[in-house]
DNA sequence: TAGTTATTTAGATAAATATCTAAATATTAT
DNA sequence: ATAATATTTAGATATTTATCTAAATAACTA
């Protein structure tokens, strides 16, 4: 849970999630959607990697980004509870 | 959406919202679950008030914090929105 | 093989944040 | 009015984090 908080704790990353939302994308296709430099773009790949929200998969000089939406049940379960 | 993940982001914050889920309390009441200053602690109902997830009531001396569930609504449903 | 492109790692830095103690404010009780 | 209790504000500090540039790694291409 801490892991999923801290990884959806920032504007980019939510973009980020947000992005791969519509489509598969790699590296450098999500990068350019920031005016950040890459390495700070991969930083907030491998934090949202760590969350398990997303998941990556080389392909040839790429490295291809998905979304995964399972971890995502885990947060709505948390908030439900909340609300009783 | 910043602020509600920001106030969320933070273990000692989620779980003054899930005391707050079992009962109204007042800040001391809420300090003395913590081994945390009851300023520390202030400065957390302060964060969470912030993002519209308790709301306070002065009575007398104490301050009396609720959860406002409602807040929690945007949160799901900008998760959901994720899930298509 | 040498050069080019894609991505990550390393190391540095500035800003944000969680925490503390001490002091201020507000309310109740004697 | 004074003392006691509840809470917040102020100011300081150590840690975390978002960002950068430079360098390293990996994989295509000519």
């Amino acid at each position: 849970m801490n892991l999923l908080f801290k990884a959806l704790n920032d504007e980019t990353r939510r973009k980020i999630v947000e992005l791969l939302k519509e489509r598969d994308m790699n590296a450098g296709e999500i990068a350019d959607k920031f005016n950040i430099s890459k390495p700070s773009i991969s930083h907030h790949l491998e934090i949202l990697k760590r969350a398990d929200l997303i998941t990556s998969e080389k392909k040839g000089q790429f490295v291809e980004y998905s979304l995964n939406t399972s971890i995502l049940e885990d947060l709505i379960n948390w908030i439900l509870t909340l609300k009783k």
